[in-house]
DNA sequence: GGCTACATGTAAGCGGTTACATGATTTA
DNA sequence: TAAATCATGTAACCGCTTACATGTAGCC
C-alpha cells in the first residue's frame, strides 16, 4: 500500500541510483509532489530488494567506499505499470496550515489578517518566480514519451497553480481593505 | 507543535462543543483543509484539559448519557492567537498520488495517460460543481470579522483552484492529442 | 425490536521525521 | 588538515489510520 515504493520504482525506471543519488532527486527533482530522507529510503530499498522488485551491485569508488548501485528488475516495473495503471482518487483533505490559520482569522484584528495574507503572498510570488526559471530552461515543449514531457506538464501545473494561488490571496487583501476604507 | 491543537482551539473559538460534534465539523466543515477522527480528538481533548487550554462541563442526555461540552479558556484563547500571528512559511512539498504518477507515465501508453488525465479531470469537475453549489448559498459577501467571511474566502480560494486545475488537466490532454494526431 | 445516530474512549500498526551512528572521498 | 560531500545504515518518537470496544437515545 505504501506510496514510497512506487516513487522510488519510477525514479529507478528512468535511471539505475544509489540509495544516495535517489535521496537527492526526491529533495531536488520530485519534491514538489514526494519526498523521502534517506532514513526512509535504505530500508524501503532492502524490502524491495528482499521482494525481488529491485536488484543491486557494489562498486567500489576510491580504495573501499562500497556504493550499491540499485536497478529495477522485470518483477518490479510489472509492479510500478500496476500502480500507474489504477485510478487514484483525489484525496479529500490536503492539510494546509496556512488555509487553517484564515480560516479562523476573525479572532485576529483586520491589520494583521491583511498582514498574513500578504506574508503568504510574497512567499507565493517568490516560488512563482522560480518555477518560471525553471520552465526558461525548456527552450521548447519536450516532445511526447520522452521523461522531459511529464517533467513539462508537471511544471506547467505547478505554475498555473501558483499564479492562481496569487490571485486568490490579491483578491483576499482587496476585500479586506475594502471594508475598512468605506467606514472611514 | 501539533497542529490539531490548534484546530480544536479555534473550532471551539467560535462554538462550544462536544467531541462527538467537533469530529463533525472536521468532516464537513474543514475537511477540505484539516481533518481528524474521534481517536486523535478525544486524547487531544484530555491533554488540552490537562494543560489548561480547554474546560468542560458534562451534561446528561435522556436519562444517563454523558456529554462532555468543551469551551475554550482565556489560556486556550492566548494560545491560538500566538499561533494565528506566527507567519506560516509554505512547505515544499505537498504529496500527491496523481502528479507522481504523471511524473512516470512515460513508461505508459499514450492512450493510458490520455485516459489517467481524463479520469482526473472528472474528479475535479465534480468537486469543482460541490462547490460551486456551496457557493450558492451565501446570496451575498458577508461581512469582515464574521465567521462567514473566512468560509468564502476559503470556498473561493477552493473555486479559483479547481477550476485552474481543471485548466491544467485539460491542457495536458490537448497536448498529448496533439502528437498522435499529427504523425497520424 | 431493530436500525441509525449519538457519544466516548483504547490499542495496534504504519508512515514519516529527527536524531544517532559511522566511515570514506574530495576539495579548499 | 579541516570542512563539505559522499555513502549507508539504525533507533526513538510522533501523528495518523484502522480496528477494537462499549453503551445510550431517538426513530420507524
Amino acid at each position: 500500500m505504501g506510496k514510497l515504493q512506487y516513487a522510488i520504482l519510477g525514479l529507478l525506471s528512468r535511471k539505475d541510483m544509489t540509495g544516495y543519488e535517489l535521496s537527492k532527486e526526491f529533495t531536488t527533482t520530485i519534491f514538489e509532489f514526494w519526498n523521502a530522507t534517506h532514513s526512509q529510503i535504505y530500508p524501503e530499498l532492502k524490502r524491495l530488494n528482499d521482494n525481488g522488485f529491485v536488484e543491486y551491485k557494489i562498486d567500489i569508488s576510491g580504495t573501499s567506499l562500497e556504493k550499491k548501485t540499485y536497478s529495477i528488475t522485470e518483477k518490479g516495473r510489472l509492479l510500478l505499470m500496476e500502480w500507474l495503471e489504477k485510478p487514484v482518487r483525489i484525496p479529500p483533505t490536503q492539510k494546509d496550515e496556512f488555509r487553517l490559520q484564515l480560516f479562523f482569522s476573525h479572532n485576529l484584528s483586520p491589520e494583521y489578517r491583511i498582514k498574513m495574507l500578504q506574508n503568504q503572498l510574497n512567499q507565493r510570488q517568490e516560488r512563482l518566480q522560480h518555477l518560471l526559471n525553471c520552465q526558461k530552461k525548456f527552450d521548447a515543449v519536450p516532445s511526447e514519451h520522452t521523461a522531459a514531457f511529464s517533467d513539462y506538464l508537471l511544471l506547467m501545473g505547478g505554475i498555473m497553480r501558483e499564479e492562481t494561488i496569487c490571485q486568490w490571496l490579491q483578491k483576499c487583501i482587496d476585500m479586506c481593505q475594502e471594508g475598512p476604507e468605506k467606514t472611514q
